[in-house]
RNA sequence: GCGCCCGUAGCUCAGUGGACAGAGCGGCGGACUUCGGAUCCGUUGGUCGCGGGUUCAAAUCCUGCCGGGCGCGCCA
């Protein structure tokens, strides 16, 4: 393949910065690296560089006369039409149309495979996310979780890395015991004999509860009558739990959002990870005892406390079997391994990175991505929500009502650590102001163009076949632009685990096609400008669709 | 009390060192009787919470306030 174009430009202004330096008789030691950006508005060219600036200092002139010291070594270069210095210094390249017209051939070529890049290097991460208890139905926080943790494995994964996907089921602990205690006592509650377990204080007051009482009562009958509840206990927290991670499961499935495995807490307690974790962290200096218990030395990272591991009554912390599980995670050969959290989870992150680099990793080998809330609206109305009462805004009641196109596009339009105003009644309306249709509506109006062209007989052309350069229109030019900045977004998508970054390029890169169609006309104008025009049209239908299969929503043919 | 995040147009939000700060919604005014008007075009609208500092350059970095959210357990 051909050199990418911000390559080209960059090494072209590093070699006359040398130049212009050795003329002057400056060194280049201790000066900044040569950055350039994409112009951002009309009559800043497609690419600028800031050089002139950050080098003044060390040149002793004004940015201006820098700026135009560097552009006169420039070499001519065919991509390159012309060069400008503007506004307090910065040197402006204008590509030639050539290069424009590359880019479009370059889009068919690479197919669906345009915007792959491999910032990744083929390096493995994991991406561990939503993770819930197995104590009751997926809300909609856990929505956002799975939509943002399995967009960002689908942009990873386009940019070079090797991605596996992992649930964590925290299916040990107090919290299985209370699910399993509330199952019960509604059973009891059922049979008619309440008196037997009481319903526990801070159980599950959710209606599904009920319902694996009332399936319980159906498959084993009044059995569980003749014996004392400790007796049976087992049975209903192990039938709860397991009804319940089924029905997540299957929750998941349907949001389009697939695991590479399911880890069980329980796998943890073997008797030997832990120890082992231990082990470790004793070996390398960092856990000590003190006052009967065991201890993690955090301090001697950027936590603020000491935390601990194994309690005075012999008990292992939480936070020492999920020290075990990412050793386990470490062990398994990542290089880099991403946990997404809810926002709340915040101050959990300094003593578990501090956890990750007594374990002899970086503190960058373990990425926190943090979820914020979902405010659900209807009517302009909050919906109210809480986990206590049982009170609580399913996933699968968002699916149902929004569709899961929508609920994807929602859950991962804005930077998951802000805050989301969710809008019910926007997300189903087929209207003008709803965003997802406003991208699907592109992609399937390119399709409708198709249909039409075939109708008339027309084919889309051969690419070697077409002159691209008659598209000249303003319109034309700035929608070839977007479809060359597909592989940067996909890039800066994976390097801040920004699904967000890819949604707003769908959304522009829509507006840019319909800009362009209203505009202009596809079929019916001279035959040379049609069959160029049919061409620009398949590119972005290409790049439509690989950005919707990033954000795993569809790419309709007709809506 | 300490720590983290947030504060950008009437509303919902992008932009985290660069050129007159952007988009959608809302408001106002328009669009080819041929490819889908679920679209497009124009216009309205901002002391980037406030004050200091660093820099050639600050919404962006540092610092002090103000306002909102979250967290500070031998819980999970």
């Amino acid at each position: 393949m051909r050199k990418d174009i911000s390559e080209v430009i960059t090494e072209m202004l590093q070699e006359s910065i040398q130049k212009a330096a050795c003329e002057k008789g400056i060194s280049l030691d201790g000066m900044p690296q040569v950055e350039i950006e994409r112009g951002r508005r009309e009559g800043q060219g497609d690419w600028a560089s800031n050089a002139a600036m950050q080098f003044s200092r060390f040149f002793g002139e004004k940015p201006v006369e820098v700026a135009r010291r560097i552009v006169s070594h420039l070499p001519e270069d065919p991509l390159v039409e012309r060069v400008e210095v503007a506004g307090p210094g910065f040197i402006n390249f204008f590509l030639s149309r050539s290069w424009m017209t590359g880019i479009i051939e370059h889009v068919l070529d690479r197919g669906d495979d345009f915007g792959r890049v491999n910032s990744g290097g083929g390096k493995r991460v994991q991406v561990e996310f939503v993770s819930a208890n197995p104590t009751g139905p997926l809300h909609v926080g856990h929505g956002r979780g799975a939509a943002v943790g399995d967009i960002c494995a689908r942009i990873l994964s386009f940019a070079g890395w090797e991605v596996e996907r992992e649930y964590y089921i925290n299916d040990a602990g107090l919290q299985m015991e209370l699910l399993g205690r509330s199952t019960q006592s509604r059973y009891f509650e059922i049979c008619g004999r309440p008196e037997i377990a009481p319903f526990p204080e801070d159980g599950y007051k959710g209606g599904y509860i009920y319902d694996l009482a009332r399936d319980v009562l159906d498959k084993e009958g009044e059995r569980f009558l003749e014996q004392p509840p400790e007796g049976s206990l087992p049975f209903f927290t192990d039938y709860a739990g397991r009804v319940i991670l089924d029905g997540i499961k299957k929750d998941l499935s349907d949001f389009g959002v697939k695991f590479d495995v399911w880890f069980s807490e329980r796998s943890l307690y073997d008797g030997v990870r832990v120890p082992r974790m231990l082990e470790t962290l004793k070996k390398n200096g960092f856990a000590f005892d003190a006052e009967g218990a065991t201890w993690f030395k955090a301090t001697a990272f950027s936590d603020d406390k000491d935390r601990v591991l194994i309690r005075s009554n012999g008990a292992p912390t939480y936070f020492a079997s999920d020290i075990a599980y990412h050793k386990d995670k470490f062990d398994r050969g990542f290089d880099m391994v991403i946990d997404v959290w809810g926002a709340d989870h915040h101050g959990y992150i300094p003593r578990m990175k501090a956890a990750v680099q007594a374990l002899g990793r970086k503190e960058s080998d373990l990425q926190v991505l943090l979820i914020q809330f979902v405010n659900l609206l209807r009517g302009g109305q909050q919906v109210s929500m809480s986990t206590r009462s049982g009170e609580f805004v399913t996933l699968r009641e968002v699916i149902d009502e929004v569709g899961v196109n929508a609920t994807r596009y929602f859950f991962a339009m804005r930077r998951s650590d802000s805050h989301l105003d969710f809008d019910l009644d926007l997300a189903k309306s087929a209207s003008t102001d709803n965003p997802v249709f406003y991208v699907q509506y592109a992609h399937a109006r390119i399709h409708s163009i198709f249909r039409e062209a075939l109708a008339r007989g027309v084919k889309v052309p051969a690419i070697n076949e077409t002159d691209l350069s008659v598209l000249v229109e303003p319109e034309e030019t700035a929608l070839t632009r977007r479809l060359s900045a597909f592989p940067e977004e996909v890039e800066k998508a994976a390097a801040d685990l920004a699904p967000h970054r890819i949604v707003f390029y769908a959304y522009d890169l829509a507006g840019d096609f319909h800009s362009f169609y209203n505009a202009h006309r596809v079929l019916g104008v001279e035959p040379e400008l049609e069959s160029a025009r049919l061409v620009l049209a398949e590119a972005s239908r290409i790049v439509l669709a690989n950005s919707l299969s990033l954000l795993g929503i569809s790419a309709p043919e007709q809506m």
